[in-house]
DNA sequence: ATTATCTATAGATCTATAGATAATGC
DNA sequence: ATTATCTATAGATCTATAGATAATGC
């Protein structure tokens, strides 16, 4: 029995997640969940009360699956340089995987200023890092390691190089008429372009 | 009349406007975007036929808004580096005034794979100038103007780190725990910024 | 005894339109 | 005569639950 269970519970999360992924939360219908899972409507609700609770269990862990590994790269014991390094192979891979992911939870995000948000456990380590990480920066730019730069504006640039081609794809296939299959191979070579790019902006 | 005519149907664009860029087509109810304009929720069908007739003239509008100004800076016959600035600070200017537009644009044409975007007038000359501006990169990089990087990744770089920023906006203020108008400016300064990083990384 | 599943339906929305009425132009 | 506006409602969804039934564990 326990394996069924679990599986039935599985098998929604895992079809909430692609359907939720696809649609958003507002254009995401109950039975297309249950359609998708291949269990019958009521059990939705059976094992997760209601539509918004289902939805907050996946926004959870989409926000799990992008925030820990930015924690992790940037309070290693490394160089400026080399944590940014991590960064970008790290998600560059990640995103190749999961290329829903970015669009999903910003959108989301934007829309639900909060609302679901408030239960999501905000990692209280977070802050911390960050400031190490901006205070490091400022060290190596004055040890001449470094060209001058702001670093809130350093992890901006990365994070931009890395997550908005993922987010553009549709755009990028309508305004340069370029097929799907085409711009994925360019977003397989981004993990290289962007450290070449960043050591020539970076290293003085 | 002409006068009322015209202020009615533009109430109506201007009430659609806000609350399909906040909510999305999905999650826009035709109820909201009436009370918005002041209107009765029968005259949204009377001047507009449909909840989706109506969005797509939203979301013409806003990729018009969008797509125009990259094929200006783009086919001046100014240097590769000049096209960019161009690109950067008329770029950082339109989304610091309309800050959802890019989230918007973007969520919609991912949903709605050519649904609506069918009809959208793609600039036939979108794609001829986008070739003859990677044949400049190509050219300024052989005559040693350039560092040497592949043209479709110097686009994305710079698209990359004009938009990214108001795309991550919602999700800044959450993961950073910063307030958004501690963000705003930050924003602000990204013209400055992604023009030095961008000659750091282009001028040899 | 508890957990899982299904059928049927309540109750709430939401888009869209029919049809009446008022305002405007010729 | 044509255009604009309002009231009322049809008809389609959608979330959620009640209540019956089957499967499982003790």
């Amino acid at each position: 029995m326990s394996d069924k269970q679990t599986s039935a519970e599985e098998n929604i999360l895992r079809a909430a997640e692609k359907i939720f992924m696809e649609k958003g939360f507002a254009g995401t219908r109950m039975q297309e969940v249950a359609d998708e899972a291949g269990i019958n409507k009521a059990m939705l609700h059976y094992y997760f009360r209601s539509k918004e609770k289902l939805f907050q269990v996946i926004l959870s862990e989409a926000i799990n699956e992008i925030s820990p590994m930015l924690m992790r790269s940037l309070s290693s014991d490394k160089s400026v340089l080399d944590k940014l390094e991590d960064l970008v192979s790290n998600y560059t891979a990640l995103l190749l995987k999961r290329p829903h992911l970015p669009l999903f939870v910003m959108h989301e995000l934007s829309q639900n200023q909060g609302k679901f948000v408030a239960d999501i456990a905000i990692n209280s380590r977070t802050q911390p890092v960050m400031l190490a990480f901006f205070q490091q920066v400022t060290e190596e730019c004055a040890a001449g390691k470094l060209r001058n730069i702001q670093p809130v504006h350093l992890l901006l640039h990365v994070m931009s190089l890395i997550v908005f081609p993922f987010i553009a794809r549709p755009m990028v296939s309508r305004v340069a008429e370029l097929p799907g299959a085409l711009f994925d191979e360019v977003l397989a070579q981004r993990t290289e372009e962007v450290l070449r790019f960043l050591r020539a902006g970076l290293v003085p």
